[in-house]
DNA sequence: GCTTGAATATCGCCG
DNA sequence: CGGCGATGTTCAAGC
């Protein structure tokens, strides 16, 4: 990522022809080539931009230009469709250069936590007699969502998704594996809850012994509510 | 502006609840007290922000997190909702501010422009033997957007706008009547043309004499992109 | 000021 | 890869 404040003007043109008048503004160009420029309010969303894929060229003043004061005019093409934006540098204040590596990216933790909390506060949806041991129950490849005890002797791994799909089946029956090899836990019962399982997913399940749960969100939301209201 | 190269991770509390891990970002805090988070990718949007109005606290970290090697804990708190963004720091690979300014902001020259170069480029949608005189012709209050000599003698002002409205028949008018006073051009002919014409700006310039000529962008658009192809 | 609709929308899911 | 819907949407125009 290359970070330059600099003097600026900026054309445009694509699906809209825009420019910016000349003014001190941030250039972002990114590691993929993509470039952005930003003023100093508004919201996130840039002044002007080019979306990846794309590629910047360097390339010099013409004399009319070098005249009034540009050092650079950087030339920023799309790759699949005609869209460009053209920047003409005047005086740069700042240039830097930095590695910033892949990015894990944002994880919404919105309605899947919540559903494991919701799960974690409601057991007893497992069947009655459960208790929980604890949420995000550590193993070697990774924490299992909840853990509980079963009324009649041992356990209950549950795996919760917001969509119910093949891949989770999968995960959670890597976890029953590693589980059941553990005497203070085994048997190791399977649950794998979500609000919506696929007919795929819950055939796999079902031929591996894995109880599937389908959980109403809005439903436990307002048990919760109830509860929330009672203290 | 201040810029901010670091090792980061960050919680978002608001309509969602969001974080991301730990990973090397850029981290954009903005005059009006906005902040971005920004990785080497994607597109225009950061991963993460902050919307004006806002204000950012600079904090300690716990002992925990201290031991964990978090340096600063930056909590950004929206001025109006409960949108929260707390951004832990650990190593600081760069730190600069930079005095930007107001911004002019962005010109969008879109559709109008281009519009009259596609009107000048295809001058026979006025009629069958019309000829372009010239784009922007310049009159004593501004330059006409179209004149085209008709094909029986006299010319032809043209006015173009995106959206059609009482204001550009007005505005035509006046070009008509300081036209129509030049003998070499006289008789001059009005044509008012957009996009799309509101009902009672056509009744004005109906009344008027003016005609009024709905362009079909796309199909303009695509004329070209076929000329375009030919040469 | 509120409401409505477009956006260089972006983003994720689903077929 | 194309289509559809949601977005912490943002943004501007109309009323």
């Amino acid at each position: 990522m290359r970070l330059v404040v600099a003097e600026c003007a900026a054309r445009y043109t694509g699906r809209l022809s825009a420019h910016l008048p000349r003014a001190r503004r941030l250039v972002v160009v990114k590691a993929d080539g993509s470039v952005l420029l930003h003023s100093d309010g508004g919201s996130y969303k840039p002044l002007n931009w080019m979306s990846p894929p794309c590629s910047l060229a360097v390339g010099e003043p013409d004399a009319e230009q070098r005249a009034a004061g540009v050092t650079q005019v950087w030339t920023v093409q799309h790759a699949k469709t005609d869209d460009r934006l053209v920047i003409d540098l005047y005086e740069v204040h700042h240039d830097s250069a930095h590695e910033l590596g892949v990015d894990p990216g944002l994880v919404k933790d919105g309605v899947e936590a919540h559903l494991q909390e919701l799960l974690a506060a409601q057991i007893g949806l497992l069947g009655s007699g459960h208790t929980l041991v604890r949420r995000e129950y550590p193993t070697a490849i990774g924490p299992v969502d909840i853990l509980a005890k079963a009324p009649g002797g041992g356990s209950v791994a549950v795996e919760i998704k917001r969509r119910g799909d093949i891949d989770g089946v999968e995960q959670l029956t890597r976890y029953l594996e590693l589980l059941n090899r553990d005497p203070r836990l085994s048997p190791v019962r399977g649950v794998f809850a979500a609000q919506e399982i696929k007919p795929q997913a819950r055939v796999l399940a079902t031929d591996r012994g894995i109880t599937c749960l389908v959980l109403d969100y809005d439903a436990m939301r307002g048990v919760d509510d109830v509860d929330a209201r009672l203290f």
